[in-house]
Parts: C-alpha cells; sequence; structure tokens
DNA sequence: TAGATTGTTAATCGATTAACAATC
DNA sequence: TAGATTGTTAATCGATTAACAATC
C-alpha cells in the first residue's frame, strides 16, 4: 500500500519519528534503519515499516530510509511545509507559559496572538504580544489557518471554541477539563492534565507493573 | 464480568466520567443513566455501559447509575481516596505554571517538592516551595508515594527519570520532548505540546473531516 | 404489569506484530 | 552472489458498538 488514507495511530507517531530524524540529521546520519528508528522512537521495528509505508515507499531494501528524505517526506505530509500561526486564549499560568514555550516556535509553530477576558490583563503585553479582547473574536477575525489553544477555565472552553470556529479556525487544541464539541470538520484535541495524573495514579496503586505506557504506545525499558 | 483487569481504554476515561459525576453531584442529582453520562462526556453509551461493567455491577436496571456511589468507586479505583504528593523537576514556564496549577489541588494532588539543577533558582521560592538541587534527589530521597513530573529541557530528562526512580517514584509524568526509558514496574506518560499542534496540523490541512478527535476517543457534535 | 435501562454477547473494526518474500 | 533490510501479508489482539435478554 502507498498513498491512501493513514490511520490514527500512525499520525500520532510520525511527529516522534520527525523528532528522531531531526536528531539524526544534525548528527550527521546519512540513512536510518527501521530497526534503529524504532530503537530510538521506543517502538517496535514493523511499526515503524508499517507505519512508513502508508506514506509511500521511501526505504531502500538492504540499505535502510534516508534520513533527509523521509523528514522532509513526515514534514510535508503533517503540513509542516511552512509555520503555523497559534492563537492562544486565556493567559492564566498555562496560558502564559505556552505563549512563551520555545518549542513551539522550533517546531514551525508562531504565537500569532493572545486573547483574554479579563479586563485587567487585555492590553497589556505578553512575551511581546498586546492581549486583545476576547470579545473582538468572532466571524470578522480571520484565522483560518491557525491553531486555536484554548487555556481558559472550564465554563467558558465552550464559548471560546464557539468563537474559534466562527472566526475560521479548523484545529483546536483544549487544555480546559470539560468536553467541548465542534462540527465535524473541525479537528479537536485535549490535553487534560489532571487527568494524566490521575490515569499514573490508577497503574501506581495496582501491583502488576505500570502499563500506563503500553496506552500510549510507548515500549519498556529493553536495555 | 465484573473486577477483572481493566483495559487501558477504560482507565484513560475513568477520569472523565469522574469529572461528569462530580459536575452531576453539585447539581444536586441523584442518578444518571448510561445515556446521559455518555453525552455529557462526549462517548458512546455502550462504551460507558461497558467501562463501568468492568468496575463492577454499580448500576440499577431500569433506573441508572447513583452519582454519588459511582463517583466514589471510581475515586477509589483510581486510587484518588487520599491525596497524592507531586513532585515537579525542572522550572521553567512550564513546569512554573504547573506548580501553581490549581486544577492539580482540585483534583486530589499535592505539589509536594520542587528541583531544578540552575544554581541560580535552587533557593528560591515558587508559590511557597523552595526549589531544591536535582543533584540531593536520589536514592536517599524517600518518594515512594509520589508521582514525579519531567518539565526538563529534553537532554537532561532521561537523567532526571533515573534519578526518581532511584528515589522510588513508581509513576512519571514527562513533558519533556525525548523518548525516555524505565523500569517496567514505573508507570510512564508523555505529554508533548508540540506534538499535540502536530497532529492537528495534519488533520487541519486535510480536506476530509478531522477525525483527530476519532485519535483521542472524542465524539464529534451531535447538536 | 409496562416502561426503562443495565449488563453482556457477539459482530466489527482498527492496531499491532511476527514472519518472510522481494530486492537492494 | 551473500547479507541486509524493506514492504507486505496474515495472524492476533484489543477496542468499539449494536443489539437484546435480564431485571428493576
Amino acid at each position: 500500500m502507498s498513498t491512501r488514507r493513514i490511520p490514527d495511530a500512525t499520525v500520532g507517531r510520525l511527529p516522534v519519528y520527525l523528532r528522531v530524524l531531526l536528531e539524526l540529521a544534525s548528527t550527521g546520519e546519512a540513512t536510518v534503519s527501521s530497526e534503529q528508528l524504532a530503537e530510538l522512537a521506543g517502538v517496535n521495528a514493523a511499526k515503524v515499516r508499517k507505519d512508513l509505508s502508508h506514506l509511500g515507499s521511501y526505504g531502500t531494501r538492504g540499505v535502510g530510509y534516508d534520513v533527509e528524505y523521509l523528514r522532509f517526506e513526515i514534514s510535508s505530509r503533517l503540513g509542516l511545509a511552512h509555520e503555523s500561526p497559534v492563537v492562544i486564549v486565556g493567559l492564566g499560568n498555562l496560558g502564559r507559559a505556552l505563549a512563551n514555550h520555545a518549542g513551539f516556535r522550533e517546531r514551525g509553530f508562531i504565537v500569532a496572538a493572545l486573547y483574554d477576558s479579563d479586563v485587567e490583563k487585555v492590553g497589556t503585553e505578553v512575551y511581546g504580544h498586546v492581549i486583545r479582547d476576547i470579545a473582538d473574536l468572532g466571524p470578522a477575525t480571520q484565522l483560518d489557518i491557525a491553531i486555536g489553544v484554548i487555556a481558559t477555565p472550564p465554563v467558558v472552553a465552550q464559548n471560546v471554541a464557539d468563537r474559534l470556529v466562527a472566526a475560521g479556525v479548523r484545529a483546536i487544541l483544549n487544555f480546559a477539563p470539560t468536553v467541548i464539541s465542534v462540527p465535524e470538520e473541525v479537528a479537536l484535541r485535549n490535553v487534560d492534565l489532571s487527568l494524566e495524573l490521575q490515569i499514573l495514579s490508577f497503574y501506581q496503586q495496582r501491583e502488576e507493573p505500570g502499563s500506563a505506557e503500553v496506552a500510549l504506545g510507548v515500549e519498556h525499558d529493553r536495555r
């Protein structure tokens, strides 16, 4: 198989492979085998080959994968050929940390705008960006290509999501611990920090080994 | 079936059900049907019943589930009967936001200690906690019941993980964008903020509707 | 009893993995 | 040619979901 629909599980691992490839490129490695890539990404070698086969045939039998070529291919597939603007709504502790997160820029994302509803915060600057009033976020705002990040209290999260969608946003990362609903064509992912701790709490108090890793598709130590 | 091994996918949804049950309890609801719970948790009703059946038979046919009873059951199963200490290593933007995250305390987690390697930071206070030297984190530190949070740069993450494990930590939440390995008996979960944006970038640039939600087990809008 | 809703079964779907033919 | 490694097949496993008998 080659360029058909890429499974969700595979999409979730492509950024991990990309990270590993960037490291390999920086140390001057020209090629990498599925076995090496698997070791570095913390997954099974068969899984790596299966995942990459969904993108096409970019390896060479007997040799491996060209690091630079594969890096470019995965980048394009993920839509990282050009930098993407990120709009952050809610500038509490987490929102401010995200606004200044170095990793975003390193991975091709640029903080383009900040919004909050607190009149005390609106107009002030955070890391060089003036905080705008959430009331100004709506159909008139052109944000078609941006990714929206919700870092508000849960009670207003749905309202914020609606505003982002009205502004044309088609991808939302929600940190508010609540279920929000968006139209089918909008991509949504949720990150709930307390939920992560609660899941860990479950595996920690069990006697058996913590298969929390399995849930994330991460392999156990093979050293 | 009743009290056998709980599937990983189910464990990942229990905190969501718990959150919904807490809301229902606060509005005075005494019982809830799988249909209602499903709607509020953003999942399928059959999935709710299947998930809850792994805990035991806590519902009443024709009636539904007792909100308070179910809340208590899920809490105990997740090991949330008592508060758990959290140790945060790395106090950059993200680490500090986590140290002051109100949601942690609300969900039964207490920040117990902070560690960093920066001599400028060691000894200073962050939200009432003195930052300790990471060099002092090791076998002598008794952290058996704590959950370790890694919010350091990726290069030192493995070293930090090893120190946490040596100190007795059996559950780790890793925010550093790198693969770390831990002994089989230690539960590990990874949260990579840039990775989330990269996944969203993939679904955003596709023409078809964003099934990023599917990947998280979250349902589409049914309004 | 009639209506409602659980708990479980079974079908289906997607993800993982070992194995190996293809081929560099 | 011999050795290495991909790409694919097929078996297996786990998760999802509809359907419905059990039962309040």
